[in-house]
DNA sequence: GACCCTTTTGATGCATGCAACATAGCATCG
DNA sequence: CGATGCTATGTTGCATGCATCAAAAGGGTC
């Protein structure tokens, strides 16, 4: 959906990408350099330098003389990222708002209805995509190229596709977040940039809780990291 | 100021980053592999290794097959990051009036006491400085490593260094200013984080006006920018 | 004199080979 | 039997050489 204007061949850097981001590999699973470039058929040399970019990600650990490692945010990198995610959207809720009508609004438009039919029903696996769509969409409509770099590099990092499925489970909350897909919605249609930053802020704010808690029981304990 | 505890010997990325950050090279300039590879003293191997995340960190632009040219931000990406600048900065503020207590906030007390000093007294260069400090203490405040990180790169981007020397010329900027952090830092103390996060953001965004008003007409022509 | 084609030059892109080091397994010794 | 030192192996770190390509320089023609 984000290609869909054109697809230049994907970069070894994408491909690779997206062999982590997308779950193809376990967290702490070592990545060999000979391996991946026998895989992807290239040499040692640019797999290195497309390791060394995803170190600067934060996708993976590089030990040197050691190898290299999928890391997998803890805890407290996950409510970091999280705190990000919150002012980085709300930027975006806000610049869309002030912006006015765009291509983008319209396709916020469709996904905000497309989603309400599918909360409704129950079916959360459709309901999970238009979420992503929801999001992804807002940032684009935001117009600004810095904040869409920033936001996909911080989406990369929480690997986020292994984390939405869950919060999604919770009975009501599709439905809760439906709604407060609408509002913000309502509010840049309204020219309202303050209220739209704060009610989307509240939404990925809530939305990070539900998608905290269940996993420990203290929803910030922020335990022992590295 | 900020590898006071401990300087391991810096990195490669960082020193060649350094060379570009500092103003040391002029923007446009070529960067060979082979001249910065003899000057560091090494084979061109881990020079372009440097080179492909400095590209990713949007400091220079590597043309294939061409050469690898020292990239100026244009206009518009300048705003951009300066809004990103400001949510960024607001969320450190709350999430620092939030914390309480902690050593940052000591340093902070004492940069706002002498910046007020050397705001009054007119010494920009000083004042300058600690500006610089009175930012990067309260990012380093908030307790959020990935925030760091974010905020580093975006000041990195932004080059800052040869944009603030001309934002404090303004007569009454700096005392307007220092006034500005003495009200965020009472915030802060106040447990207050909306109204920390809020002056913070206004602050960043009167200095932003300053910087980029009086630059329109001949700094920034905007060429073509490819 | 202007334009086009050819050549040359200089840069990056990548493959490969060797060196250095961390780790694990094993033999040896107390 | 446990601890310690040694060796083997697998990994990354880096240097170097060749291939490839883009852009500029030069020569020829109209």
């Amino acid at each position: 959906m984000q290609n869909s204007p054109d697809s230049p061949p994907p970069t070894l850097l994408e491909r690779i990408r997206s062999k982590i981001t997308s779950g193809e590999l376990e967290p702490g699973n070592p990545l060999s350099e000979v391996s991946l470039a026998q895989e992807f058929d290239v040499s040692r040399t640019p797999i290195r330098e497309v390791l060394k970019q995803l170190q600067l990600e934060g996708l993976i650990e590089i030990r040197p003389k050691v190898g290299t490692f999928i890391r997998e945010p803890n805890r407290r990198e996950i409510v970091e990222l999280f705190q990000l995610k919150e002012v980085l959207e709300g930027l975006a809720a806000a610049l869309m708002a002030r912006r006015g009508p765009c291509p983008e609004l319209d396709d916020l438009e469709e996904i905000v209805a497309a989603s309400e039919v599918s909360s409704n029903a129950g079916d959360t696996d459709t309901y999970a995509s238009q979420v992503q769509d929801f999001h992804q969409t807002l940032v684009d409509g935001a117009d600004n190229n810095k904040l869409v770099e920033q936001y996909a590099r911080l989406m990369n990092q929480l690997a986020y596709f292994r984390l939405v499925r869950k919060t999604l489970k919770h009975p009501g909350r599709a439905v809760d977040s439906s709604r407060e897909h609408r509002q913000i919605l309502t509010m840049i249609k309204d020219k309202d940039p303050f209220g739209a930053e704060t009610t989307m802020r509240a939404h990925v704010f809530a939305s990070t809780q539900e998608l905290l808690v269940p996993q420990t029981r203290t929803t910030l304990s922020l335990e022992r990291d590295s």
